[in-house]
DNA sequence: CCCATTTAGTTGCGCTCGCAACTATTGTGA
DNA sequence: TCACAATAGTTGCGAGCGCAACTAAATGGG
C-alpha cells in the first residue's frame, strides 16, 4: 500500500466531505432499511435477498453455491441463513439428479407468497429512505459514481 | 416480481440503477476496506472508529455513553469492543469523579501510537477503493447526495 | 480404471453485537 | 428527607456469520 510513510496523502476538503457523507449514512440507512423491513413483513433484508433471488431464478430454485455467490456469504453463511428459511417453511432443499452434491434451494409457494406481500412494502421503504431524497440527476450520478467504484474493487 | 398489485409504485430504470449500483457495491466496498486495515494494521474498522473518536476527545477520553452514540452502538456491544482494546492495552477506564456512574474510556500512550501507524495506510486504503475512483465534480455530488438522505433518515 | 484433486455443503467453534435483566449512582418531587 | 425515577454500565443469552475441518460426490491425469 502505501511505502512512504513520511508524507502522507491526506484527504482534501471536498474529498473528506464526500467520504464523511457516505460512511456516517449508511450505516442508519442499513439500520432504517432493516428496521422497516423487519417491522411490516417480519423479516430481515438478508432473507428478503434470499427469496428475490429465488423468485428470479429457473424454476424458483438455485445452486446453494451460486446464492452463496450472489449474497457475498460463505457456505456455513448461506446453510444457517437458509436453516431458518427452511424452518418456517418459506424454502425447501433438494438433492440435485445432476450432481448429488448439490443441494437446490426452492422456493416454497409459502415463501412466494410472503415475498409478494413483501416486497411492495419495501419498495416503499426504500422509496422513504433513499429515492424520494434525490433528483433524478442524483440518481445518475449516483449510479455512475458507483459503478465506478464497484470496477474498481473487482481489479 | 408481483404484476398482480397495481397500487405499488415499483422502481423506473434510473431508480432501479441508482438503488442496484449502491446496495450491490456498499458490501465488496465495506469488506475491501475492512480487510485492508487487518492486514495493514492488524485492527478491525471498529477499532479503529474508537481510536479515532478518543484521539479527538479532550484529554483523549470520553464517556461511554458518548463514544456509543457516536459509533451507534449499544452500551453492551461498546462495553464488549472496548474490552478488548483494554486487553491489547490501546485503551484504559477511569472512574469518573465527577459522576461514579460513568466509565471513561482514555486511550493509552500505546493506543495513539497505534493510530498513528495505521491512520496513513487506512487513508491510503480509502484512497484506493473511494476517492480514486471518482472526479471531484462526484465527490461533490454524492456529498450532496447522501447529506441529503441522512437528513430525511433524521426526521 | 483408479486414486488424487477439486468442488459442494455441513458442523464445531469463536467473534461481534443486540436485547433484557441487573447493579450502582444520580436526580427529583412531595 | 425519602422514595421513586432516570441514567450509566455490565452480564447472560441468543442470533448471525466467518474459518477450519470434515464428509460426500464428481473429475481428471496416469
Amino acid at each position: 500500500m502505501s511505502r512512504t510513510d513520511e508524507k502522507t496523502n491526506w484527504l482534501n476538503k471536498t474529498e473528506m466531505a464526500a467520504w464523511i457523507s457516505f460512511i456516517e449514512t449508511i450505516g442508519d440507512l442499513q439500520y432504517s432499511l432493516d428496521s422497516d423491513l423487519r417491522e411490516s413483513s417480519d423479516m430481515t433484508s438478508g432473507d428478503y435477498q434470499v427469496l428475490v433471488y429465488l423468485s428470479e431464478s429457473p424454476d424458483r430454485r438455485t445452486r446453494m453455491c451460486d446464492l452463496a455467490a450472489q449474497l457475498n456469504l460463505t457456505p456455513s453463511g448461506l446453510t444457517r441463513r437458509l436453516d431458518g428459511l427452511v424452518k418456517e417453511g418459506s424454502v425447501t432443499r433438494e438433492v440435485s439428479n445432476e450432481d448429488r452434491r448439490v443441494q437446490l434451494a426452492v422456493l416454497t409457494p409459502q415463501g412466494y407468497r410472503k415475498l409478494v406481500a413483501a416486497a411492495p412494502l419495501h419498495v416503499a421503504s426504500v422509496r422513504h429512505r433513499f429515492i424520494d431524497r434525490l433528483t433524478t440527476e442524483q440518481m445518475k450520478h449516483l449510479a455512475a459514481a458507483f459503478t465506478s467504484i464497484r470496477e474498481g474493487l473487482s481489479e
